[in-house]
DNA sequence: TATGAAAAACCACGATG
DNA sequence: CATCGTGGTTTTTCATA
C-alpha cells in the first residue's frame, strides 16, 4: 500500500490540479505518454488517496460572498469535551471553510468566508453563542495576492 | 454582464463545487432538472466566470509536503516599490498557496506548503533573502479540524 | 427527445528495459 | 516483471438539432 509516484506521475498531478477538465489525449500529449498509460497511472492515484477529489472552484464574489476573514481562537481549558463540540460546530457551520489547530500562543485558526462585515457579525455571535472561547480575534483580508489549491510538486 | 444566479444555478453549483467528476445525467437528476437545461446553465455559469475552474485536490502528505504554516508579515515601509516586489516573489514560490493583505496589526499572512519543518527553515531563508519585512512569524498547523474549498452557498 | 461525434473505460498482446 | 505502446471493443457522455 506504499505507492510509489515517480517523475511522470508528478507530471500527470501537475496537470490535473491546475485543470482537470482536459481529455485523456490531451493530457497524455502535455506529459508525453500514451493515453492509456496515463489512464492507468490516474487510476492507481485515484484508488491510492493520491488523487482525492475533483471539484470546482466559484467565484465567491461574483456569489455575493465577497469577504474572507481569519479568526484566531486562544482556547482556556484543554478538556475532551470541548474538542468534540468545537468539531462539531465546526462541521455545522458552512461559513468556516478552514478549521487548524497551530502551534504557538494562539491555539485555533479559522477561515471564514462570508458577505460583508455585518455578515460576519452574524457569524460571530452564532459561533460563540455555541462554544466557549477564552479570546477570539479576527483579520480581514483586503486584497488576495495568491490564492491557490496547487501544491508544490 | 450581471449575470443573475437563480436557485436552481446554486443547486448545481452546490454539486459542482462537492464534486465535478459526476456526469451531466447523474448532476441532473440531483437537482431534478432536464440534463440540457443543466449543461445550458453550467455552460453560461463557465462562460460567465461564476465557475472558475476544475482542479483535482492532492493528498499532501503521500506526496511529502506534511507541513501546512501559516506565516505572519510585517511589513515596514509602504512605498509601491516593494509591493511590486513583494507580488513577483510571491508569484515566483510555489510554496506559497495563499497571500492574503490584512486588515489590523499585521499586515500579510501567507499559507505555505512545505515538507517538515527543516524544509520551512529553507523556504523561510529563502524567502527573507528576496524581500525585505520588519516582523516575521511562523505558526505550523498541526491538526486540520477541517479543509475545504467549498463556498457557503 | 433523438442523434452523431467524442471521450472514457476497459482488455489483450507483444515490446522494452 | 513492471510498465510501456498499440490497437481494439464497449459503454458513456457530450453537445447540439
Amino acid at each position: 500500500m506504499d505507492l510509489v509516484v515517480d517523475e511522470m506521475d508528478l507530471r500527470i498531478l501537475r496537470v490535473l490540479q491546475a485543470d482537470a477538465t482536459q481529455s485523456l489525449d490531451t493530457l497524455s500529449e502535455q506529459v508525453a505518454l500514451s493515453r492509456n498509460a496515463c489512464w492507468r497511472r490516474i487510476r492507481r492515484m485515484e484508488e491510492g488517496g493520491i488523487i482525492r477529489e475533483r471539484v470546482a472552484h466559484l467565484d465567491a464574489a461574483r456569489l455575493g460572498l465577497g469577504l474572507s476573514v481569519l479568526v484566531m481562537i486562544r482556547v482556556g481549558t484543554h478538556d475532551p469535551a470541548w474538542l468534540t463540540r468545537f468539531q462539531s460546530v465546526v462541521a455545522a457551520m458552512p461559513e468556516i471553510q478552514g478549521a487548524h489547530r497551530m502551534t504557538g500562543d494562539l491555539d485555533y485558526v479559522l477561515r471564514v468566508r462570508v458577505a460583508d462585515v455585518a455578515d460576519y457579525d452574524r457569524f460571530y455571535k452564532a459561533l460563540i453563542g455555541r462554544v466557549d472561547m477564552a479570546d477570539i480575534s479576527a483579520s480581514f483580508v483586503m486584497e488576495d495576492i495568491k490564492d491557490t489549491t496547487a501544491l508544490p510538486i
